[in-house]
DNA sequence: TTGAAACTGAATTTCATTTTCAATATCCGC
DNA sequence: GCGGATATTGAAAATGAAATTCAGTTTCAA
């Protein structure tokens, strides 16, 4: 899935990368688990994207690094990064669980397109004070929400008046 | 999953029942399909809920009624009722995908209670207007959006401080 | 160093969803 | 009302993503 953005250089400092690790670290010896090669391998190549990337994606990124790492323990990192706030689960509404980073981000939604799957990444504080409001107003705590606009992007109208069904 | 609502007498009068049977045998004849018990028995268990069914569900209603209707009727005459405009699906990211009348009904959002799955519905025409200006800002021709807001409902969090883990 | 505990990754299982296919029902023109 | 072409049905099988299992391996605190 394409986005819009330049994604082959890393998008996070050498500094930034050894504070993740650090947070992974503290979070695997907080809850008694053990610091491996391979979630340090699956952080790292985790932390040089930008996208919003699938299980599959990023193992067959780790896979570049580390051909032995296998789908299962990418799996099991991506849940590790999540718990740790590392990453983020964002659900687009096509079945696959894609992650994203979380660290050191202000809180974003995303408007995908339905042709290509590109995304933009919008901000909207509002959201985050109705998610307040209606929790107050039915006695919820809330925890989180999900907000996404779908549609087509101009490149792809475009394309489809460049080429019509 | 629950809902907190009286959800026993059918929410839909006799006359709504037929037109929204017009409307399905109408989109059946436009695109070439047959009209059959099956489906109409379907479509009448449908609206006679309020909830936010899931296939299993519904399917399972539907065999009140008709005991030889199989799980993948329903699941494709739930495609049908979304085609048609009379369901649409809703996604409560739980991994099930569940319907909910769309007919005379004004555009709605949930929030979802992550302990015992009930929900409300709040309304809230902000975020179709920020639908709007994020797709104008962006030049997306935006069709369709999706907000949820998920925490503990108010029960939930009795129970749990009655009996803490 | 050592051993208990956790980790790994291939394979398997799970589970909702989707497709297949042979038997059946619908409905269009007569 | 009567074919018969065409769609429908529902059981079963297939699919595909996610989750779990398990035997062998690695980590790390003492």
């Amino acid at each position: 899935m394409l986005q819009k953005r330049i994604d082959d250089q890393p998008s996070i400092s050498r500094e930034m990368v050894r504070e993740a690790q650090d947070i992974l670290h503290r979070h695997l010896k907080r809850v008694g688990l053990k610091q491996t090669a391979q979630r340090d391998t699956i952080l790292r190549s985790f932390l040089e994207t930008r996208d919003h990337l699938s299980t599959d994606e990023l193992h067959r990124l780790v896979q570049k690094k580390d051909p032995s790492i296998g789908y299962t323990t990418v799996y099991r990192t991506l849940k590790l990064l999540a718990e740790c706030g590392l990453a983020s689960e964002v659900a687009f509404h096509d079945g696959i669980a894609r992650y994203e980073h979380q660290y050191n981000r202000r809180s974003h939604h995303h408007m995908v397109c339905t042709e290509c799957g590109g995304s933009v990444e919008f901000f909207s504080p509002e959201v985050s004070e109705l998610e307040a409001e209606i929790g107050r107003r039915y006695h919820y705590e809330t925890t989180r929400h999900t907000f996404q606009i779908y549609g087509v992007c101009e490149d792809c109208r475009k394309k489809n008046s460049a080429r019509p069904a």
